[in-house]
DNA sequence: TTGAACTCAAACACCATTGTTTGAGTTATG
DNA sequence: CATAACTCAAACAATGGTGTTTGAGTTCAA
């Protein structure tokens, strides 16, 4: 939501609406893939026709909303420390990162639904190279198995990463052991016999 | 659908159609857990109003296909030698389940989304306790690690045969190579140390 | 062979959601 | 303060799916 270069300035009661908008997307499909436009209108306490005046389709707003959640999601990633043993490394990425996904990961299903998988792919790109590259390096240094390719790692990362939130909804793990019980399965599973 | 006790017995064709919808359905489901009945029927090769006369509604044909791909499930699974090393079992039920799996898994969702959480829980209970029982007695005998919760381990195999499915629609992993990945990413992950 | 069970296409009512229009009111900004 | 940007409720059209009814035809089963 940058304003275009040269554009007419946006008013700052539009960009306030907008950002409470993106907000109440995040919100609301969290809770539900299939919200409807007018509960996020509601819970950013706007009107209907104010979000239309920002974003043209519901798709529209999925993806911005899925943007701004990735965009959040990498600068959380960037201000980790990437050097050093890819073992401690992973654990402290699989930390930060796990309450992102557990909070985001209906969103994504409201994204698979409206978007091509080309787009979701594009949006995830920042995030992804960051554990592949991690990864990968692992691998080279003899950390983790080579035995496997790296995208299944990062596959495999991701999967019981959305498989700690289930579990969570579920309520059969607790929120608080989520990052240690990830850590525990994901360093056993990836590591060099 | 088996008949209820002392009900008239139905026509052949009918049952013929009920078993053609149900198959149908599944393999819609599969490609889509959004499709519409009218698909449905269509590719069952019968009418809408036909399908309605045995279905009352999307969500009771929803749970009657989940329920025969579990029942089938089931039996398959049913069929394996759980005695012996847990860790070769358990490498064998990842073989034999893992397809069953990749198959069904969109219509899982289409469960979730039709269907209570109690009631996907009650129809999935039968292949759950089999993974369950193997789980733990190779938790008991040592063989399985022991510092996390039989629940989070179902949970994970749970996890990564999804991703499985996943990283094949995706087109990053082969279908033949999937048990066999599978496999020596969930025995690491489990192994004691 | 006869009647009940079953099938079907067509047409229907219904409902929720998306997206648009209108026209009057409000608010930021120069 | 004047103007353009913005907001809003209400009402609208369009869409697409669900579930029902009808009435005529077909097929099974005793």
């Amino acid at each position: 939501m940058a304003p275009p270069p040269h554009a007419p300035a946006r008013r700052a009661d539009a960009q306030r609406n907008i950002d409470a908008i993106l907000d109440a997307a995040v919100e609301s499909f969290a809770r539900r893939p299939d919200t409807t436009l007018a509960e996020i209108a509601k819970a950013a306490g706007v009107g209907r026709v104010t979000l239309y005046g920002h974003f043209a389709s519901r798709a529209d707003l999925v993806d911005a909303a899925m943007a701004r959640v990735l965009e959040q999601g990498d600068a959380v990633l960037g201000s980790l420390e990437l050097d050093g043993d890819p073992a401690e490394v992973l654990e402290r990425l699989i930390t930060a990162s796990w309450r992102l996904i557990h909070q985001s990961r209906s969103l994504l299903v409201a994204a698979q639904k409206e978007l091509s998988s080309a787009r979701i792919r594009d949006l995830h790109a920042g995030p992804a190279a960051r554990a592949e590259r991690l990864l990968a390096r692992g691998q080279s240094e003899g950390v983790f198995r080579s035995d496997l390719p790296t995208s299944w790692l990062v596959a495999t990362l991701h999967s019981v990463l959305h498989g700690a939130a289930d579990e969570i909804n579920a309520g059969r793990l607790k929120p608080e052991d989520a990052a240690r019980t990830v850590s525990l399965t994901i360093l056993a599973a990836f590591a060099a016999r």
